[in-house]
DNA sequence: TATAATTCTAAGCAAATGCTTAGTAAAAGG
DNA sequence: CCTTTTACTAAGCATTTGCTTAGAATTATA
């Protein structure tokens, strides 16, 4: 009976997300967002409701963006610090290539909206939540190596490196390459 | 001849800055400004030009609001290591007193801004300029005090801290107080 | 007191914002 | 082929945006 979308949300939504990362959410206009999906505002707030509820699904596909892509090597089972060494300088080198970066999603949400929206806060939370457990099996698995010492606070590293990963995303705005090597260098030094 | 303002343009650039400062650049509307300054839309434009550079002025005098406030110790000729720990534990607690900490007002900028704006970006990184500055005179005489081993890394650890105090911005807006001291104290217990 | 210079108030401008609605097109079942 | 259900196009809605303008008010000097 009923007539069928000329879209898939999955693919509208990967373009939707790359939008706000590119401009972030209260800069990012429905026309815009109408050009880039390639879809009509009608079909937009029929699929998605709203421009926030958009923008929510939008940072939520991030989420499992990252896991396949940048954090895929992070999160083998038995990753440990050498992936992470590995992991931070690769991220330096993917946002000092071009000029200005557009750093991490969730960083850029975090500082736009802060506290000022509950739900899209909640989302936030969970992203990081998620990376401090990720981190916390790192050095779990980096004591079993012995690439760490055995009595290394565990949840004091993953705090510290769950900062550590949310300033690069805005340091890599503004610092050049040398200026972050020195910023991992330092970070990773204290912990082996 | 001329008749005269009726306010102090200092006074109501300290009050612009406040609105900037907890709403952001996209989201401070110039009624919203209007409002909060007190004076008229038409004297906003007569005394600032634009919204743009309004902002441009208002991030300036941030620079050395901070300076007279929280930097005021650490800008003492010779404050040390001990000076830099007491700065960060309380700008921790400040930040983490009420709900939703407004962060550091320049860090809000490069995230939402970044280099999308050259003026824009050049005020930011005249700012983080004179926090390398600032922190590379610490470290110096904290080599000089014996806070730290003489063969450390002036340079290394000024970026280092540069990109921690970023980081504790944005931190925390959405992480706690404990977690928050953890970041702290692994990052100063690396350097002594 | 008149003049000239500047600032004020308040209304208004075009453009952009998020979102809705009226009408048409497509697909499948009866 | 007609009906029903959904999705499409495109126009339009009220509100808000940054900024301007017309005219009245204020001041010091001539």
């Amino acid at each position: 009976m009923p007539r069928y979308k000329a879209f898939v949300e999955s693919d509208v939504l990967e373009k939707a997300m790359n939008v706000f990362w590119k401009n972030g959410y209260e800069a990012t206009s429905v026309r815009l967002l109408e050009k880039e999906m390639g879809i009509n505002q009608f079909s937009i707030y029929a699929s998605f409701k709203n421009k926030k509820n958009l923008f929510i699904q939008a940072i939520h596909n991030y989420q499992e963006h990252v896991k396949k892509t940048r954090f895929r090597t992070l999160l083998h089972e038995n990753a440990g610090l050498a992936e992470l060494e590995a992991f931070l300088f690769k991220v330096v080198s993917i946002n000092t290539a071009g000029i200005g970066s557009k750093g991490c999603l969730i960083v850029n949400t975090a500082g736009e909206i802060g506290n000022k929206d509950i739900e899209i806060a909640m989302e936030v939370n969970r992203y990081y939540d998620f990376i401090r457990d990720m981190l916390r099996n790192i050095f779990r698995n980096a004591i079993a190596k012995q690439e760490i010492p055995a009595n290394t606070n565990i949840e004091q590293q993953a705090n510290f490196f769950l900062g550590i990963m949310q300033s690069i995303s805005i340091a890599s705005k503004t610092m050049n390459c040398l200026q972050l090597n020195d910023f991992i260098t330092v970070a990773l030094a204290q912990i082996k």
